[in-house]
RNA sequence: GUGUUCGUAGCUCAGCUGGAUAGAGCAACGGCCUUCUAAGCCGUGGGUCGGGGGUUCGAAUCCCUUCGAGCACGCCA
């Protein structure tokens, strides 16, 4: 189906063509006046200087092949020089029956569907996650769902943080304790055992104890760094024992990322590219283009047209060690070769700009990948306290990721349990509280531009007063109680049909949900959850003012109702498709 | 130092491919429940869009400059 402002721009557009105007000049914009019109057009200004005529002119010319057009109940020009438009009750609940018979609300498809990857989530194996981690799993979560719904094939990677010194440190620890484990035993060659030798709790203990003390401790250090060498080189015990971390740490993470509604399709690891790294080390050597510098491996990624010193691409240490950017490349390497994606995605701390820059700058120099291939750097700005400040606990610390959740959940079951308008069974209210928390979360978050950095208030976003979370939930559950009940009164939503609007509200909130397809696509393009935001923060204030003028239920012409109930249909769809595409549900009441 | 992002109401944020009177929410104040969820709705007050200059018929939006804040700048990730 075709966007619904781009039907009422056709319309202008050969207005402008008729009146002897290029018909770009058409384009139809939402009213920044609702007062005087529904959809204006800027195009008899913009074409003034162009054709040496006053703009008002332009704009009678136009108007004037207009006024007997059967989709506009008004065609007014204003001074200096706009055209205001309404439209039709007939042609928008035509547009909305069509919409709402339509696979996805009548949005198109694309014709040729891209391949993307997107990385995302970037936990380290062995740390518990902390609210670090918690913008990139949302943020990268939201903009895979958003590009699957556009039709796009997307696949989500974790991009795991498994190889390297901190896999060292966690084994010299591991020795430190219990040397006498059989993985430390080189002369042993059987075969070693299924359970690991330590809970995840411990592993999340062990790695920061070992962090701190090599910091202090040089031959500690030595140690690990040998440690880590040995694991690399694949001496068997130890990568027995590192099959024991990752299995150990993954399933806690999966269980941690579930309860954010976070999934990925792909658990690959920095480790998974290892065996690729010495093949491309050569192969950049031998094609040219990498050279020593200061010890160093580096590729130079320069262009003519910076306007500051890029630093070149560092492909190897002086010591001959590979580092994040050998295996970010080797990474996208392997994915050019097993997926083959026309878009890769990374959705990152903002901080890590420039080095992007110059991987990507790399990647593309070498041939890594196509010329065509998009590199999209998602930077995404901190998370801070009240303060201004990065988000801290009160001691100070990093806030680990389960206890922010649980402290979130906690206080929203107790708002539920006070709540004395709706009264639930304690099981109902505790899974209510959690998706209401996850909702105030995730909406807080999204619906602040992803590059900007964000004040992380919880009393605010879990708040039900203004644009928040549980605002929208709550009016999801409003609708749903309407619909229920309407059951409960034999009435059938499945065969109800949508009437013309019998109200300005009613109209408004249809022209927003007619809205839909034009939103999703500029969410899209630009990779902007916060658009989304947006939309159904008006939808949901479009329908609440619409609720409160009007009474459903008691509506006595059955016909009425039934248009009603059709409008509540569809409003309710596009508010749950849009928060699926946020990462989070409703419950059925609240 | 170089580069980069940002500066919009008391606070938190939209708006930024130039268009009419710069929008929300919170906070403040005042209304609305014997009828579909008041976690709601309606209303009032509150702004030199950091400052200055320029381009334009028209600038929060584009350009220059200046002040202020954040961030990044080869062997971390």
């Amino acid at each position: 189906m075709e966007k619904f402002l781009d039907l009422i721009s056709k319309e202008v557009q050969a207005a402008f063509g008729a009146a002897g105007y290029e018909e770009e000049l058409g384009r139809v914009t939402v009213s920044d006046r609702p007062d005087r019109c529904e959809y204006q057009c800027n195009g008899a200004l913009a074409g003034a200087k162009k054709y040496k005529k006053a703009p008002m002119i332009i704009a009678d010319e136009v108007a004037a092949h207009l006024k007997d057009k059967a989709i506009f109940s008004q065609v007014e020009t204003a001074a200096p020089g706009f055209l205001n438009l309404k439209i039709t009750e007939a042609f928008l609940t035509e547009y909305l029956k069509q919409m709402s018979q339509s696979e996805k609300f009548g949005l198109e498809m694309p014709k040729e569907p891209e391949t993307i990857v997107i990385d995302y989530g970037g936990p380290n194996v062995a740390k518990p996650l902390h609210v670090g981690h918690l913008r990139s799993a949302i943020i990268g979560e939201s903009v895979k769902r958003i590009a699957r719904y556009m039709g796009h094939q997307v696949i989500g990677d974790i991009h795991l943080g498994d190889w390297g010194l901190q896999m060292g440190l966690i084994i010299t620890e591991l020795r430190e304790r219990c040397p006498d484990l059989v993985y430390f035993d080189e002369a042993y060659e059987g075969e070693y055992p299924q359970e690991a030798p330590f809970t995840i709790s411990e592993l999340e203990e062990i790695y920061p104890a070992a962090s701190a003390r090599s910091k202090e401790d040089a031959p500690y250090k030595e140690k690990a760094m040998e440690a880590t060498f040995k694991l690399q080189s694949g001496v068997r015990g130890y990568r027995a024992l590192w099959d024991h971390i990752i299995r150990v740490s993954v399933a806690d993470l999966k269980k941690n990322y579930q309860k954010l509604h976070v999934a990925f399709d792909l658990w690959k690891g920095e480790s998974d590219v290892h065996d690729r790294i010495p093949g491309m080390v050569s192969y950049m050597k031998e094609n040219g283009y990498a050279h020593e510098s200061d010890g160093a491996l580096v590729v130079d990624v320069k262009e003519e047209t910076d306007t500051r010193e890029i630093p070149p691409c560092m492909i190897l240490k002086s010591d001959g060690a590979s580092l994040y950017n050998t295996t970010d490349l080797a990474t996208i390497m392997e994915r050019m070769e097993q997926i083959t994606p026309d878009q890769m995605i990374y959705v990152v701390d903002k901080r890590q700009e420039l080095y992007f820059e110059q991987v990507f700058r790399c990647a593309r120099k070498t041939g890594l990948v196509k010329p065509d291939t998009k590199l999209k750097f998602l930077g995404f700005g901190t998370m801070n306290g009240k303060d201004g400040k990065a988000f801290k606990t009160r001691e100070g610390g990093v806030m680990r990721l389960e206890t922010l959740l649980r402290d979130i959940n906690e206080g929203m079951y107790k708002r539920i349990a006070d709540n004395t308008e709706q009264e639930m069974p304690a099981e109902e209210a505790r899974i209510t509280a959690e998706q209401v928390a996850l909702a105030a979360v995730k909406y807080g978050d999204l619906s602040n531009q992803a590059s900007k950095d964000y004040i992380f208030d919880m009393e605010k976003f879990s708040s039900s007063e203004g644009d928040t979370g549980p605002y929208i939930l709550y009016t999801i559950a409003r609708i749903k109680s309407i619909l229920r009940k309407y059951q409960q009164q034999g009435g059938d939503e499945s065969t109800v049909s949508l009437r013309e609007a019998h109200s300005a509200a009613e109209k408004d909130l249809m022209m927003k949900l007619a809205g839909f397809q034009a939103m999703m696509t500029g969410a899209f393009a630009e990779t902007a959850p916060h658009k989304i935001c947006g939309y159904i923060y008006d939808l949901a204030n479009a329908f609440n003012r619409f609720y409160h003028e009007t009474k459903i239920l008691t509506e006595e012409e059955e016909a009425k109702k039934a248009g009603w109930i059709a409008l509540l249909v569809l409003t309710k769809e596009i508010l749950e498709t849009c928060i699926d595409l946020l990462g989070f549900s409703a419950p059925e009441r609240m």
